[in-house]
DNA sequence: CGGTAAGCTGACGACATGACAGGACAAGTA
DNA sequence: TACTTGTCCTGTCATGTCGTCAGCTTACCG
């Protein structure tokens, strides 16, 4: 519906946007500094966007494709000995960078989704799903090998740890004022998840 | 620095803002829609408010010396055998229920923390931290006792669970969406609680 | 009752929002 | 180069919120 030059400076916008977010609280981003720092007027935002929200909602989308990848990080992973922790540890690290890396638009998704907006809690949905699915399908496949405790409930178990992990991982600031040190964080996720999902302690 | 129906107004227009939080996103909510809720005029908020974060800081306030009550479900209890499956399904509910009842405040203030502003880190700290202290004792004890593996970090492992279970109980909503029943999730969050405190799986 | 202080509000300048009409600009044509 | 065309941008305006102040109202006390 637009041309090369209107792509273009609708990109800019919602760059800006993204950095806004970074640096101010959601709720102090206004359609004027996002167009400013774009070097252009309000009136060309409204163009694009009916708000700050529908804006955000197009950020979140771009992130919630490109979140596809972290599906790979659970998908066909084997979860016994140390093997098993390896992927423990891959999935920690990958959630926790993709988080680091987009930790802006997914506070606002969490938000979102949390007050009880549709459009949020289906991207969130999509991202979680992501990883969540494929960790779901594990514990149920250590389940039916007679391996895991059979009166769990894959998706509830996954779904869980999935949650623990993007809470950490968006409050990482927040880990020292429980007394933890930044670097125990990691490992000790990954024996949680570990954990969980076996329910044996890892072998590292 | 208030009489007394200085501090009946004040209280009224706590309230209401937090009615307000309840219905409507954070960041939509104006102060001439609280004054209006409250019978009274805008003036009249900026006479005891600096701005509605301001009064919300209040509210936060209010909400983390109530959370102190957290604290009893976690403190010297036991966490072997039947007993400890108790605990663990104990603290479960009592997170939940805490976190139905002041979902809006603690959603906001989670927002505030993950954008990095210390009065909000600073409540969520105390509010977790009446939960997760008493965790990592728990942890440390049977750390010592040879109960537990002993190169996790206690507080590190309660932290982490702390945050899975106020990050499903702000999502609960969601749940679903990841195709658990909402059944399984009270007593799928125990047995995780459990298996991450013990290191063994709960004999119930 | 009358006086005093605490509490409330109308009104105002400043600023953000969202809509529109018209101006600026790139690209193609002669 | 001058002209045309369609896309893109912005000046401007009505509306509504913000945050402040002077002044009015209310409650309380002698």
């Amino acid at each position: 519906m637009a041309g090369r030059r209107g792509q273009a400076t609708r990109q800019k916008l919602l760059t800006c946007l993204d950095e806004m977010l970074s640096s101010s609280p959601y709720r102090d981003v206004r359609v004027i500094d996002v167009a400013r720092r774009a070097g252009t007027s309000p009136a060309t935002f409204y163009q694009y966007f009916p708000d700050v929200e529908g804006a955000v909602l197009e950020l979140a989308d771009e992130m919630a494709r490109e979140s596809s990848s972290l599906s790979e990080l659970a998908t066909d992973r084997t979860w016994t000995g140390k093997a098993g922790w390896q992927t423990a540890e891959e999935v920690v690290d990958g959630l926790l960078s993709f988080w680091r890396e987009n930790d802006a638009i997914l506070r606002v998704v969490d938000l979102g989704a949390a007050e009880g907006d549709k459009r949020f809690s289906k991207i969130r949905a999509k991202v979680l799903g992501g990883i969540t699915g494929p960790l779901a399908d594990s514990i149920g496949k250590l389940q039916s090998k007679g391996k895991a405790d059979s009166d769990i409930s894959p998706a509830a178990v996954a779904g869980s740890l999935v949650s623990m992990l993007t809470s950490v991982a968006g409050q990482q600031k927040a880990a020292q004022s429980w007394g933890a040190k930044k670097s125990d964080l990691k490992p000790n996720l990954a024996y949680l998840l570990y954990l969980g999902v076996t329910g044996r302690k890892p072998s590292r």
